[in-house]
DNA sequence: TTTTGGCACTCCAGATGTGCGAGTGCTAAT
DNA sequence: ATTAGCACTCGCACATCTGGAGTGCCAAAA
């Protein structure tokens, strides 16, 4: 028989590898030998096989439940199946149709963009499905109000330019005056729009006495209502649907792993930063892969290390505002997966941009 | 030996199904004759007590898991169990401390308050704990503000007495008349001012017409704001806090049982009316019983026959405007957790009044 | 009449054993 | 370089066994 140059051999064994992953993916049982066989793409018997599981072995791609089961992929036999996973080849024009629909009906608010979003991930994907909203961080200050509620309490209406709202209510120990609401208004927006959030709080205070000029009352004052509105305040607007999904796997049967998972599901704190941290290390300046595949014990926290994490990012403009994306098995469809994460993406991009700039730009 | 009269034989019977409740609820294991032998509250040979026993079962207080196996409380025995516990004694001091101190610290805005409670209730109990946000349906309009976004987009704010703010963009398809702002602003605010909030929209819609006085413009403008600022959004504001530490109790190893809770509380909206039921139907007219007790079956849904429900409502005025409490193992310290709800009930009620108050009331 | 000791009985839980099948690794043949 | 064959290894499922905990009932004691 022919002699098999090294290259030829190499592109088999990838090809031998990347079945096992499918298959696994699919059952979820360890694959062995005969079954491969079986198959019609690779035209080699078992003893063959067997020889170069042996090697991918060696090399660190599978391994062996038990002396005698099946091979099944390790964290590095993923990430070469996902990173072979360029292709992203468009997904069916019937789910692509799917996503519009269970997604685009009557999202109005951004806090419903963002719960439906998680919802329709999580009901796609069969996992958990999660949303950062758009970031403070990356949001600036578009707008400003000061509504008086009683003699001593005042409510900050802040709009950033992303489209969301925050407000916050602004105590004062005694009566404030009232009539230095407006003109603190004007220049409060005058001085604050187009800030980032993250700066508006130095900025305004390092410069407060400018506003000196007009009264020393209200100086006071806009220190104070600069102080407590713009306090750092609960951060971590995330939005987490579907956990339920996940536990229903069976590889997540024993307690133990589950009780990590739910964990970390529960404090979306931790999660939120798990997220953000993923996608603030190598800013919006390389040219983006539009998808990030996380894979077991690639994940930063060690909960993490029996699941797979897929996210994107969509964009204000051209500001990544906001990180989306699924949790889910390591076995899972990587290409499916990958592509409803990137198709939402986009929708959520495009649905952002119109949100904020209005029906009529 | 003397003649047991049929009272002190029912007496001695109460006390037995306590021990047997109590001891379960300590071991979560079936409890069997002789270890009640072994204590000394009862002073009676483990035969009798098996007599005994084998009636509380006839009567349905109690179960075999197996013939052999010791007996389990059913929920009427919780049932039993939780209405004897009239007591509520004082907690000690310590854990009242802890309650403030945990509780207490930094809570200025609704949100927080809601956040930081869950967040108590499930620490200090290790179950999950839950709060409903001041309810819409008990709120009352008390200010209403519109802030111009741009041409065609305005930012209704709505704040109720129970110091939520509700925020909700009003889109337009062509700019809008915006010198008709603030007279709309000024006759909404006259005209609503505390309305609540349920019946606000028709209300308004019904009188709008009265708005004709002015100019026809502002009719139109008039609708389109009330309709979208008023339209029903999403509820069930819930806050859920620790939802993994219930996942980690023993009687929760079946995969089955495990998705069915999550489940419930993965559907925060469903859980939302269903706590809402519970408190809604014998409305606040009854002098309050403070905290209910829901064990298994007694809930209204299937998927939490496995679990107990306590609750209690927080007050603003004499209203009641949210639920709070925790959800356990039926078999759990009910005194204790009681008490907790009890406790963080008041001091919810305590803080909001406060705020809504404002500090110098 | 009530309580109690005794006893047979039941049934689960855990330990132990067995056969089977799946899958491997190696070697010798092709 | 590939393949067939074969011995070997384990885990898994199943049956079997056994100890112990707990019951129910009965007859004797209080």
């Amino acid at each position: 028989m022919r002699t098999l140059s090294t290259i030829e051999h190499e592109e088999r064994k990838r090809r031998l590898l990347q079945a096992v992953i499918h298959q696994y993916i699919k059952t979820g049982k360890p694959v062995g030998s005969a079954f491969l066989a079986g198959g019609r793409s690779l035209d080699l018997s078992p003893a063959t096989i067997r020889n170069v599981m042996g090697e991918l072995e060696r090399e660190g791609y599978l391994t062996h439940p038990h002396t005698s089961a099946g091979r099944v992929p390790t964290d590095k036999a993923y990430r070469f199946y996902v990173d072979s996973l360029v292709d992203l080849q468009r997904l069916a024009i019937k789910e692509e149709e799917r996503i519009r629909q269970e997604h685009e009906s009557r999202i109005r608010e951004i806090n419903e963009l963002m719960l439906s979003t998680s919802k329709t991930l999580s009901v796609l994907s069969n996992y958990t499905g999660f949303v950062t909203a758009p970031g403070v961080d990356q949001s600036r200050l578009q707008h400003m109000e000061l509504i008086p509620l009683d003699a001593h309490r005042l409510l900050a209406v802040m709009v950033s330019d992303t489209g969301v709202v925050k407000h916050r209510q602004v105590v004062f120990e005694g009566p404030y005056p009232r009539e230095l609401l407006e003109p603190l208004e004007q220049t409060l927006n005058q001085r604050l729009r187009g800030q980032p959030f993250t700066r508006v709080r130095e900025t305004l205070l390092d410069h407060i006495e400018a506003i000196h000029q007009r009264q020393m009352d209200m100086l006071e004052f806009a220190r104070h209502v600069t102080e407590e509105a713009f306090a750092p305040g609960e951060s971590a607007d995330i939005y987490v649907e579907g956990a339920g999904n996940i536990l229903s796997l069976p590889e997540f049967s024993g307690p133990d792993d589950l009780r990590q998972l739910v964990h970390v599901l529960d404090e979306k704190r931790a999660l939120g930063d798990l997220i953000r941290e993923e996608w603030g290390v190598q800013g919006s300046g390389a040219r983006f892969p539009a998808v990030r595949v996380s894979i077991g014990s690639e994940n930063r926290s060690p909960d993490m290390k029996n699941v797979s994490l897929i996210s994107s990012c969509y964009t204000l403009g051209d500001r990544q505002v906001g990180v989306l994306g699924i949790i889910g098995p390591k076995r899972m469809e990587y290409s499916r997966m990958m592509n409803l994460v990137n198709q939402m993406a986009q929708a959520v991009t495009t649905a952002l941009n119109r949100m904020v700039g209005g029906p009529h730009e």
